[in-house]
DNA sequence: CTCCGGTTGAGACTTTTGTCACATACAGGC
DNA sequence: GCCTGTATGTGACAAAAGTCTCAACCGGAG
């Protein structure tokens, strides 16, 4: 928890995408308010409810934004990488959070606090452009997620999925577990083992070593739509 | 589909609680640049899927966002009502509509096309803090709504929903239907039918000739959290 | 008053999803 | 190689949600 040294936040920041556009007083005083922060894998950075934590930006690793029920089943809401903000909401309005933060792999992150962060949006109008961006992003995906839970089965969920973690980077096979997989499809383990095992009944998909191997591109995109 | 007349226009602008705070100068831009459009009751205003319709801001009436599955069913996103902002995202991404949009009954709003609103944002900063705050609370939103779909029982959703008519407005006992009501719950008729004689049976809920009356307040949110 | 469309109540049944309980399987650390 | 914690496969069930079908009800329009 220390402030960052003027010249490497702002060199940091501007390799973030939002701020892309903003010109140099801005980024210097966003880089004069933030605050950089670190966390290990599983650490929480706050939890849905409490008050106003401030705005995030992730540096570096990976964040999970989620919900729990009062059973403790989760519900990933979205993750979060280098480059992007999150909890825009509760830093706007004022309320609490409106979902929790938890660390997935040791993560470095800057934060702004809220009377901060809405004084440089009165100040800086191209940044309130940015984050009006992310937070487009965020309700457009929040949409498909909604349309996903409410319309969708466990199984084309699960297409789903499998067709973007395909796509998200052919290369880096950052494998998820089939906890972590049912938690981003609101349901629960053995439904994505069962559903992964349909799948290679009817040879859409193969195991390479646990890996899974896409054999049928087109059959995979018909599951995913019922 | 005509132009307003400027006074008239900003008058009624003034009143958006999104734009209370607007200079004189912006609400004229603002209104100099929207077109008024009249819908009957069950006419469409636009598609998911179709290129961005503009930005829409409700004058009277009330207009329901939704999606439909491949089935037929369909998922209320959000009903809006008088003085409230639609379809900002897919204005501020410029991507096509995120979901479709029909009058649920006799209405009256406002449109402004994607590239005026860009133009207005960029000239008018205070008008990003009011597409701001309109975003970010539709995010909110949707963050419950993807609690409740994947989180919770029909029928908590649906204790949820009758608490939220009761409190929405005391007076105006807007009567919803059971198949409305199925739709902003993601669920099908039959189900809310169900809940509907449970929560009787309880003696949480009471019917007098049609209309729903809370006997246990207590009892209902107890239903609304599992 | 009568007819008619939209709405509601209800039973029987199917499908989907979630729970429980174990048996493997696998990857490192030692 | 052997342990051990995590991850996975699976069957048997239970519960939740959805489908189908029909009867009954209700409130105007004519």
């Amino acid at each position: 928890m220390s402030a960052l040294a003027q010249s490497r936040a702002a060199e940091l920041l501007r390799a973030v995408s939002y701020f892309a556009r903003l010109d140099a007083a801005a980024l210097e005083a966003v880089s004069r308010s933030a605050v950089s922060h670190h966390y290990d894998r599983g650490a929480v950075l706050f939890l849905e409810g409490d008050p106003c934590a401030g705005m995030f930006i992730v540096d570096e690793g990976r964040v999970k934004l989620y919900k729990l029920s009062v059973e403790g089943r989760e519900q990933v809401v979205k993750l979060m990488g280098t480059g992007e903000f999150f909890n825009e909401v509760a830093v706007l309005d004022g309320g609490p959070n409106p979902v929790s933060a938890m660390a997935v792999r040791k993560s470095r992150v800057w934060v702004i606090d809220r009377n901060t962060m809405v004084q440089l949006l009165t100040r800086f109008p191209a940044l309130s452009l940015a984050v009006i961006e992310s937070l487009a992003a965020h309700a457009r995906h929040l949409l498909s997620l909604v349309e996903d839970l409410s319309l969708r089965t466990v199984s084309a969920r699960l297409a789903k999925l499998l067709i973007a973690q395909a796509e998200g980077r052919p290369e880096a096979p950052r494998r998820l577990t089939q906890q972590e997989m049912a938690a981003q499809l609101g349901t629960v383990r053995e439904m994505v083992s069962r559903g992964l095992r349909n799948l290679e009944e009817e040879g859409i998909i193969r195991f390479d070593r646990h890996r899974i191997v896409i054999l049928d591109r087109e059959g995979l995109e018909r599951k995913a739509m019922t």
